[in-house]
DNA sequence: TAGATTGTTAATCGATTAACAATC
DNA sequence: TAGATTGTTAATCGATTAACAATC
């Protein structure tokens, strides 16, 4: 849509979508980058450097109206497009961003399930089926899929990547910590839940 | 333990770990950084880079040792020290974390479970209870507990926070997309799973 | 007006990439 | 030896912070 929002830069819109959120619901009106910026602990100047990016102005002396600010960060980070996804496993992380309420808000549709657990298949969690790993190929077909979402145990990463890859999936947001090995038309986004602990770990927590 | 390593070289050893316990697996003994760089489409001399950091040699001409070089991380990574947390929030992202084997293996102990739902409450969660969130403030003290992961639902998460800040926790892993308040002494780590899938939409996927 | 805030440029800082001598 | 790889410095690139004129 725009011409190229730097990651980081995307990072921080979504909290600042977050904050303005807060503000709606206060019934406030108005917001100031310093406010902001104090709010996320970094520089008010990289707040309104990271406005530029939306070729919205504010109002000098008074701030942004919140409103406008939140609608525009919601065209600009694309909330309008809404992209098709399998989830490919259905254990409790599978289940959990299943039922991520979030995901829709955001443009993230959650079609179906897909597991390889007799005792699961065919189940619904809320209005998505489960479906047998064996019917993904034929259905990443039919409805034009092309992101998956992938939850299984590590120990079969790889091996479902390869279904994935082979099933037309061009996307894969991996949750599991295998580095993932695809061919060169699919784009993998990690996940890394245990990365973020140890950068965590390792800014903040002292023994 | 070690003088600073930055956060994003901290996000690099994790997967340059993957990466050997797949060689070990395969039984590869040796690795050069152009094999780690191609792996993960980054340069070869940032893996170069970063081992400077380990302050541990290779060999020229030869690469190296597979062993040596995990060991090497996992010390650096600080996987000896182990680290206590709660999980607050019994839902299915609570119960997934609370499943993560990795955790163990990565020096993170999870100790137990909170929840208000009185029908999670006294459930067993592997070898993990499952409390009644009043109880916390008192296990926080009688178990020296200073890490919480927050998964609760985002409406609740303010008022947990405060109740964490209240019972002493001084680090919250924040896995609710909201902005959290907290008083300075505590210490919040965002895990955005949105944004992560937003800076993916936005770098990858095109309509 | 006086004062607070925006918009933007310049300065600083940090991270990545290029290059290459050392070397096994 | 010849060739591949390390270790490290220099060059480049990008992101953050500082500063301040414009202005409502």
């Amino acid at each position: 849509m725009n011409n190229k929002i730097p990651e980081k830069v995307v990072g921080r819109f979504t909290l600042y979508h977050s904050i303005l959120l807060e503000y709606i619901e206060e019934g406030i009106e108005l917001i100031s980058s310093p406010q902001i910026a104090a709010r996320l602990g970094i520089d008010d100047s990289q707040v309104r450097k990271d406005f530029i990016l939306l070729k919205k102005s504010g109002m000098r002396r008074i701030g942004y109206s919140v409103k406008e600010l939140k609608e525009t960060l919601e065209k600009s980070l694309g909330f309008a497009d809404k992209k098709d996804a399998f989830i490919i496993g259905a254990g409790y992380l599978g289940l959990a961003l299943a039922k991520y309420d979030n995901f829709m808000y955001y443009g993230l549709n959650i079609l179906a399930l897909f597991d390889n657990d007799p005792l699961k298949v065919d189940m619904q969690i809320g209005d998505k089926m489960i479906f047998h790993i064996s019917k993904l190929s034929n259905l990443v077909n039919r409805l034009n899929v092309d992101i998956a979402i992938l939850t299984v145990p590590k120990a079969h990463a790889q091996k479902v990547t390869d279904l994935l890859a082979e099933a037309g999936i061009k996307y894969i947001w991996n949750f599991t910590p295998a580095v993932l090995k695809v061919p060169p038309e699919v784009k993998v986004c990690n996940e890394n839940i245990m990365a973020s602990f140890l950068r965590f770990a390792y800014k903040d927590i002292q023994q």
